[in-house]
DNA sequence: AAATAAATTTAGATTAAACTAAAAAATTTA
DNA sequence: TAAATTTTTTAGTTTAATCTAAATTTATTT
């Protein structure tokens, strides 16, 4: 059984895993959970003692497979989540992150079962993370920024790269959202903008900026 | 801002209160929460510190107005989960109350906002009792017990007296739950038990000890 | 390769929330 | 009402999770 710190340092080592490929350092753990790092070297060793991480001292930790379980069924629980804040609850993408942060922790595997079931055992989250399944299995769709596509080609919106607020405010703004259908119309030579036709109705012109940062599936 | 563990302490105090008129003493509370008479003064004079609780030593204490807004606050993000539960998520009456003592916990007022209109703003848990609204205002349904209804007379089930998981069962088995239509068609007065019909459907034989049990309004 | 810098760990403190054992106050009983 | 009992509080510990400051190890420079 897992505290709710223990399971806060367990998640971040895990995504940290998942970016960097070498142990991870004191330090980036410390950055990331806003932590001192000697309070990191503390938790590391009771999660080692655990069997939750593999650790030589001075040289960084990775996570072992048991820590894995237990992370990925916490980010189970944070995606499905925010499937429900975003789907039923009607909250905006740059609302979820902070009430699914404490949903996530939340232990009953009966909830999450009928959770699943009640949302129709989605695949991704709203922001086109893929949810992993009771055993930790999940699929990552095959993602290309929007910027790629070429005249006339077309796509189904299913992740950002950059999730700051005010990104997923401009989004909004635009009437771009997760699973919107957009097809390129033109693209301007002169600054690389795209002309850009959402779900069929609305055209807008998006800067290289935005249309690097907009990931899609075909 | 409250901690998980003041919370708990505050809705306690509050429940206790509502049964108890006089001051409620530390022992009391202890029993309630399990935990030893010494934490509980610790935790006394911290929730009158911060204006929570009206406390004399050796004698007990009461709730404040800003406590009980405080408690009443955690009462309806309860009941709106156990709403949500049973509703939505198909949840039996007797498998709900060990995780909304976790939900309950959640801070955002936007999501508990989002829920009570989900649900469509409910004025009524599973269990009968009423949901307080933003400001901690509730309705009492008069509730009696079904044992007092006439022949041919009919009501709904709002609440049980007791809420003992074999109890709450045993009513599911016989197809009994909240909401439901109960109209009393004999009363056998050799042992006052009951012959009743439930939404007009099945026709059942429940004994005195529990039409007791079941409250109704009518 | 020695000196310097950066990262990590250790040692010792702090806070919230619990505990046990002993002291003090209130209540009940004889 | 004095003695015995019960209740409550105080004093001092414990545990989880954090912190600061100092020591140690590793990495980088000159």
């Amino acid at each position: 059984m897992l505290s709710l710190a223990e399971e806060n340092y367990l998640k971040t080592i895990y995504h940290l895993s998942e970016t960097h490929h070498e142990d991870i350092s004191t330090n980036a753990i410390a950055d990331t959970l806003n932590t001192k790092p000697a309070s990191v070297t503390d938790m590391i060793r009771k999660l080692s003692n655990k069997g939750m991480l593999n650790y030589r001292k001075y040289r960084g930790v990775s996570i072992s497979d048991e820590g894995k379980k237990a992370a990925l069924n916490v980010v189970r629980k944070h995606r499905l989540w925010e499937v429900f804040l975003v789907e039923k609850l009607k909250f905006n993408w740059d609302e979820v992150h902070e009430v699914a942060e404490q949903l996530e922790h939340i232990r009953s595997p009966l909830l999450i079962k009928r959770l699943d079931e009640f949302l129709n055992y989605p695949k991704y989250d709203p922001h086109g993370d893929p949810i992993p399944d009771e055993n930790g299995e999940f699929l990552i769709k095959p993602k290309i920024p929007l910027a790629e596509l070429g005249v006339n080609e077309a796509g189904i919106i299913v992740a950002v790269n950059d999730s700051n607020s005010l990104f997923l405010q401009y989004l909004d703004k635009i009437g771009a959202y997760l699973g919107a259908r957009i097809k390129v119309l033109d693209k301007i030579e002169f600054d690389d903008s795209l002309e850009i036709i959402i779900d069929n109705k609305r055209t807008v012109f998006v800067s290289k900026e935005v249309s690097k940062n907009i990931l899609i599936t075909q």
